[in-house]
RNA sequence: CGCGGGGUGGAGCAGCCCGGUAGCUCGUCAGGCUCAUAACCUGAAGGUCACAGGUUCAAAUCCUGUCCCCGCAUCCA
């Protein structure tokens, strides 16, 4: 059989900006790259799973100003929310990175330096029509005028600017990138986003604008203080100061490059273009992976903060709880497409597929061996042809459940495991344990032997989705907390092992109106 | 304009690459079971597979055209 990876491994939630609360799509993410991390950890490798905040820019800039706080102490108690969602939503976070910290400004100079030596960065201007609350410049024949102000399309009002700005030269890496996307076809991850990618370098790529003079609240530019650098050298250099870049080169041989980046729709292009061009162009590697999830809608409605129909995790996990949230998220929609996010949808999910499917059968199973086995587990035996269908389905979960992680294919992993869910409620229906009772007990305690062990696998696999509700099947279950990882299933538990009395796992949730 | 994805029973999807009885989940209806969280199991009804041509013994599946929806440009995870 195959050695066992162990390679480290490096998972990535973009960092966050902290001009907002966090909402279900901040969750999203970093619940996929904790779903991984988890599954990693139990495959046994060593991860670093890490997220943070962005806090750089015009935008926090004048946001704190309007809040009159200083930046700093603005962006220490917007940042904050950031990680107490993380203790909310249950994320198993091995860092948290703040790109005000000294490393990072740090690791930001060091970059900038070496891409300075390379010849990749030169002076010169930039001009245009600016939009401060985009942080953006738009071409002329983006704006539309009203009242005699010009407006982006995103609405916000632009001014003329020009200043002087340091320029990356991305123009020169359009091939080189072309040629990387080809040599490495699953750095670009779901493959529509990837064509698109490629669409866009193919048809040119310009300089980019790496620094700006017009506002303070950045790193500053080596040997130029009168420059802060620009929203993406900054952010993207995260990821490699985390990893221990310019500061600690065992650590970061050991991390880098990252397993994946996981980000919205929205910001792939920064991370699977510029991010590789500025990398390659300092002579370092490029992550391995970089997935583009979908958006939710609210009830079939783009989700806006105009509409007020942002939705807030934390109110999601104290109404439903933390597991049947997490569950439906990467259950209801394919990651990396658009999905809508509906209370029948959720409530569905919960009662069919976790109350109904899983946690009954967990029950029930467990009510039989309490009631008829004396609430001893009983020995292993062989499997008879009517407990084949079963087994076959038990035996490949986890490597199915695997395979679908490493693509990211969430909704397919935990597909899978209801699959053989229902496959097990099918079983016990036909077997009738409980009337095996009387006419053939020791058939009887091979069903729900067969029962356990299904169990057992269905909850050691999902460990990862629903981390508290699976560690309360498995203590049902009697496995030990050192027997919860993925080799351990190979190790069936002891006849005879002493069963707690079962208790419901997943409440069922009444529909409201 | 262009590039890409899609239109399959009430809802959401799979099947299409490698043509050959249209499958899954939910919902509806009927029956069964009674170990279990009024849960579970079985069966049934329901689709001219967007539309129009073409290739073929045979097309949801290949080809051509048309219509419609969505993504790629801006912004939000």
């Amino acid at each position: 059989m195959s050695v066992p990876d162990r390679r480290p491994c490096f998972i990535t939630t973009p960092i966050y900006y902290v001009n907002d609360k966090p909402h279900i799509g901040h969750a999203y993410t970093s619940l996929a790259a904790d779903v991984l991390a988890r599954w990693r950890r139990m495959q046994g490798r060593e991860v670093f799973f890490l997220t943070g905040t962005d806090e750089h820019g015009q935008k926090v800039e004048k946001a704190a100003k309007d809040a009159g706080q200083d930046p700093q102490a603005f962006t220490d108690r917007v940042s904050q929310h950031f990680r107490d969602l993380a203790v909310t939503m249950g994320f198993s976070i091995d860092g948290f990175i703040r790109t005000t910290e000294p490393r990072h400004k740090h690791a930001c100079a060091v970059l900038w330096e070496k891409l300075a030596a390379n010849g990749e960065i030169y002076l010169g201007d930039y001009e245009g029509w600016y939009a401060v609350r985009d942080e953006a410049f738009y071409g002329p024949d983006e704006l539309t005028e009203s009242d005699g102000v010009k407006y982006a399309p995103s609405g916000a009002p632009v001014e003329w600017v020009k200043e002087p700005s340091y320029f990356f030269r991305l123009s020169a890496w359009g091939d080189r990138l072309l040629k990387f996307y080809e040599e490495n076809p699953d750095f670009i991850a779901p493959a529509s986003r990837r064509n698109e990618v490629i669409s866009f370098v193919k048809a040119g790529l310009g300089d980019l604008s790496i620094s700006r003079t017009s506002f303070r609240w950045g790193v500053k530019v080596p040997g130029d203080e009168s420059h802060v650098m620009y929203v993406w050298l900054d952010a993207l250099t995260n990821y490699i100061t985390a990893a221990g870049y310019a500061a600690d080169e065992a650590k970061f041989a050991k991390w880098w490059p990252a397993e994946i980046h996981f980000v919205g729709k929205d910001i792939l292009r920064f991370h699977a273009i510029y991010w590789p061009a500025f990398l390659m162009a300092a002579g370092l590697e490029p992550p391995k992976r970089v997935f583009a999830h979908g958006w939710w809608t609210n009830e079939g409605q783009k989700i806006s903060k105009s509409l007020g129909n942002v939705i807030d995790p934390v109110a999601l996990v104290a109404e439903f709880g933390l597991d049947p949230t997490r569950y439906f998220l990467l259950r209801e929609v394919p990651f990396g497409q658009d999905g809508d996010f509906s209370r029948a949808a959720l409530v569905n999910r919960n009662n069919g597929e976790l109350a109904n499917a899983l946690g009954n059968l967990a029950n029930r199973t467990l009510s039989l061996i309490q009631r008829n086995c004396g609430g001893a587990l009983p020995a292993s035996s062989p499997r008879a042809p009517g407990d084949a269908a079963l087994g076959a389905l038990v035996d490949a979960l986890p490597a199915t459940v695997g395979a679908h992680l490493d693509r990211q294919e969430y909704h397919l992993a935990l597909e899978a495991v209801m699959a053989a869910a229902r496959e097990a409620n099918g079983y016990i229906t036909v077997e009738a344990p409980w009337a095996l009772k009387k006419t053939d007990p020791a058939r009887m305690e091979a069903v729900l032997r067969h029962l356990h062990d299904a169990l057992r696998v269905f909850a050691t696999v999902l460990q990862p989705f629903m981390p508290a509700t699976m560690g309360r099947l498995l203590d049902q279950l009697g496995v030990p907390e050192d027997a919860r990882g993925l080799d351990a299933l190979a190790t069936p538990l002891p006849g005879g092992l002493a069963l707690p009395p079962p208790a419901p796992l997943f409440a069922r949730i009444e529909a409201t109106a």
